[in-house]
DNA sequence: CATGAATGAGTATTCATTCAT
DNA sequence: AATGAATGAATACTCATTCAT
């Protein structure tokens, strides 16, 4: 009957806190692990208390469902962006790992998060994962790999299958850091070492 | 005074049930992670009663590093023994491939318990790893990479940087599979993958 | 200063609001038992927001407490209305079964809240509810019983003991329904039992 | 492989265990009712640390699953037992409502736990209930009921309907205390009223 | 050594209630 | 008066670990 504060206040309000509270989570999911996370501290280092949590998120699953979701998307627009900056394929695979690579850097939770599910136990997280980056999966084999076989600079190959072990390969080399967190490789070693592989020889 | 041979064999039987306590520990660690394992199941999917394990580790910790090390050195020797019987850099390459994935494929769990480890949030975990993986990384190094720079069918490189991303992108391939359990990829494409990468265009 | 009319429509509205989550709260009871019971929930199936409930009643137990005073009354003037009809005692009897029963059946849901408090843990509320259904007992007693041993149709006996009983009686088997909410003995079954247990035999 | 103390003992030793716990539970549940019972609570009333309970019950719905079970019987076999020993009809009657309220003046706990759960809103353990009662209901029908109106002291009456009325009477009137803990109706009074309403009137 | 009962710290989740708007 | 976000106490249940037998 009476309404309150404005609406769009209110939906706005609600939507910084659940990204504040899904921030909160990647720390925590990132340090211990899906299993070994603690959804009250998760609400308590996003700045409520321990109940606030579940009136954003039902459970600790679906925040973690939420966690993947949002992150596969922001993973995938970081680095959509600036590969379609480039036109030839060889730039588009050096700025695919430096996009990567500084993605992973810029926010090294994440990172952490979306490995250790892909090669963690949990298979409707996985399941849920290979969903989410089905766009990733054919950015690189259709909007860099295939435009470089058609363009002979790249050699014959098939472009699904070299989609995945690129992915792996990013995946891998991205969150692999040694314990001050730096990565052990540079985007650029990996890039080259990619090129190699997939480049004809002219 | 205890005569000599009961002595061997208490010692033998204590071999073969600690070897249980790992193998069934294996099962359960891949099937729910280090977190999500339950020690009694463990104990009692090996035959013995709840108790029991802690005859033989003392604590849930001591048991994962148990595993951990007993899988790296059967992993390297699996591997280690199989490319040696090649000479030649670019079958030794092949050769690692196979018998990697072979590896994995004839015990997906320990396969699935390295991975997880290594890309999972226990950091004592993944230390261990690492160290117990040196021998892995340095014999991709000495043994196949550097003979291959030297003969000049490698193109030159850092063989360390090189072994890393080696090492990564094996695990990372071997250890990706569908739901049905089938490795994504084939160790030949992933080989052919990686000789393009590091052969010498002569 | 507020015109006489608008502060009666208040009074009215508070009213009708208040009625209504009465009566979604006679449900969310009858469903899920007092503490099985969500006051959101019933403030949300009433029509209104999680928090207006508490503009009406000061808490859970206070809004219990309503209802049982609510229903009390309700029951007793539905009988007592309709066995007032009646002069003989013996029709009286059959009579409050009667009406006893199409209370129950009309609106199931109070009677469960109010056998399930009868028989229920929370002393509190059992209290109230002696106190509330005092009137019912009386009737009983004091219009039923007392004029039919006057008139000899019944036996000697205390009234008031009989009264427990033929209450007892009543609550337990109208409340007593199968799955499908059909009570499983009719009102005149019960009615007859009961005369045939009171009746003088000339 | 080594035996430990005597599977007998063991087995005798979880038993006794396991009645306190029930004993415990059903005077948790007697005050609180099942949804305000405290799992923890009955555990360390029983002697034991908080979760102990867990080695015994699944979980607090199956403990009271349990104690449904082991009520029904033993208030079954408690009256079955006493009743038997009478030939008369009425004799039975006058004994059935003596042993009755006797059962539950010796363990009024228990006798609120069940007329709470025969009345209350968990249909699960209503239906158990049922199911656990049928004997009683049986009993009733068969043993007292029937030899009488063959033998011609009680009317002509369907047995079964008159048994849900005999039992819901009993239940109703056993249990019904007043605050300080005495039945408001003495096991006599309540026989007689029964009596009057099914024998035949010569 | 093997056993399995007991322990109790730890955790996800619920929900009555408050209160700023 | 109505709203609904925030709160935090309360609680069922899990499980690594201990230890008497």
């Amino acid at each position: 009957m009476t309404p309150r504060y404005s609406e769009t206040n209110r939906r706005q309000a609600r939507k910084e806190v659940r990204q504040r509270l899904i921030e909160a989570a990647i720390q925590e999911f990132a340090q211990n692990g899906y299993d070994g996370a603690n959804v009250n501290t998760i609400s308590v280092a996003a700045g409520f208390a321990k109940g606030t949590i579940y009136n954003y998120f039902p459970s600790k699953k679906e925040l973690m469902f939420a966690i993947l979701g949002e992150s596969g998307s922001a993973h995938f627009d970081f680095i959509a962006e600036q590969i379609r900056e480039e036109d030839d394929p060889i730039l588009r695979v050096k700025c695919f790992f430096e996009a990567g690579f500084a993605f992973v850097e810029e926010d090294p939770a994440r990172g952490q998060v979306l490995v250790s599910t892909l090669y963690g136990t949990h298979s409707e997280f996985k399941e849920r994962l290979y969903q989410v980056y089905q766009p990733m999966f054919q950015l690189v084999a259709e909007e860099i790999l295939a435009p470089g076989i058609v363009q002979g600079v790249f050699r014959q190959m098939d472009p699904a299958d070299t989609s995945v072990m690129i992915m792996t390969f990013y995946l891998g080399t991205a969150s692999s850091v040694d314990t001050s967190g730096k990565p052990w490789l540079s985007p650029g070693k990996v890039a080259d070492f990619v090129l190699n592989a997939i480049r004809s020889n002219q």
